[in-house]
DNA sequence: CTAATATTGTGAAGTATTTCACAATCAAAA
DNA sequence: TTTTGATTGTGAAATACTTCACAATATTAG
């Protein structure tokens, strides 16, 4: 478990595109794959992802390149994929039910299996076949269900009380969807995704040229 | 408009940030604030919010920090967002429809002012109060209607026609919701948005601890 | 008016990440 | 068997980003 070296935030990122790629590329039928032919369909460069992979382990053959299966289950041990996990959804709102039905997660690997509002109209009904529970019943389900990762689609208005409900409860990762920064043990990894930031971003580069 | 100076990406998010920080301190009357406030709320050091703001002038007071009110409407103007941007949504799938009814974007200063489909069953209907086109008429109401980003979330098979809709449209700037690497013309901005990333980045960090 | 305290702005130092460049290795052709 | 061409893996160099540390400046108290 001593896993110490540090891997830059920005690698994980590029493995994970890599991992698309070489699925795609084992699809149509390659046996192997240069890291010329990854870095151009990435948009990154051949050193790039040499170094990449070479933080965990030389994995092709000089001369040859790599095997395209093989790299594949590199990548998915590397990144924890070679199991999958089971998830929640928090806040059934527009987005949070969207992604309910989205199932493009359940294709890679991520089981929804419980999902939590806070508001009565909601809790009780049906969304895609599963049951809304309340979020008081979070840390029942999380226990019960053995779910590790939560995805947090709740008004900014809840995020207090729903944070206080996940700490402790054994959830060991968030996809935080509000704008809040979420105030959590350190124990537990928070991933912040936000739309208009990344709106703010392209207005900032547009405004640049 | 040569602004050539490179800033990091990172710099950015981080300005983003400080600028809804900021307007809840002036929500809440504080009239000055100083880097070490901001750093804190923002999970940063005073020196790295000092540094990014210095990327771009000096706005504090030595000895007194920076007046709230002013730093905001420096941000803003920093970021492109002392103005409203257009934006058309192209992909009326759930998440697509979510993003339309979230007002989050309008109240920060992003305007949906049109919706596309490429599915018969959709286009002529209505979301949110505004009328679904088929992606074929994107050029004609992009220029008809100022839109300069587009927030894509068709489903992959749609990608290239669509892409090829929109190069040469006028269209500056996307913000990616499909897992595909779009082929656009060099000008236009692309961000992208992957939630099965992100969920693959947290299985890579909850798998090394 | 002086001292004490707060806080910015910014070069310089320290880290982190990316790119370079080349020896090592493999297959195929000559 | 030798040569040619391809391609990895990786130290070293280059670049990028963050943190340090302190002079400069402002206010307030004495």
């Amino acid at each position: 478990m001593s896993n110490k070296k540090k891997i830059a935030e920005s690698a994980i990122s590029r493995l994970s595109l890599y991992l698309r790629i070489l699925e795609d590329l084992v699809e149509e039928g390659e046996p192997t794959v240069s890291s010329q032919t990854m870095a151009s369909q990435s948009g990154t460069t051949a050193a790039q992802v040499r170094k990449d992979l070479s933080l965990f382990g030389s994995f092709g053959r000089r001369g040859l390149g790599y095997s395209s299966t093989d790299l594949v289950s590199r990548i998915k041990q590397i990144l924890g994929l070679n199991r999958r996990w089971k998830i929640a959804v928090i806040g059934m709102g527009r987005i949070g039910s969207a992604l309910v039905e989205h199932k493009g997660f359940f294709d890679r690997g991520f089981d929804i299996v419980a999902l939590f509002d806070t508001s009565d109209f909601k809790v009780g009904s049906n969304v895609h076949g599963l049951k809304v529970h309340h979020v008081n019943e979070i840390r029942a389900l999380v226990q019960d269900k053995n779910i590790e990762i939560v995805v947090l689609t709740v008004p900014v208005e809840a995020v207090t009380d729903v944070t206080d409900l996940i700490n402790g409860s054994g959830v060991r990762g968030i996809l935080n969807w509000t704008p809040a920064r979420l105030a959590v043990s350190q124990s537990i990894e928070v991933k912040n995704v936000n739309m208009v930031m990344e709106l703010e971003a392209l207005s900032f580069k547009l405004s640049q040229s």
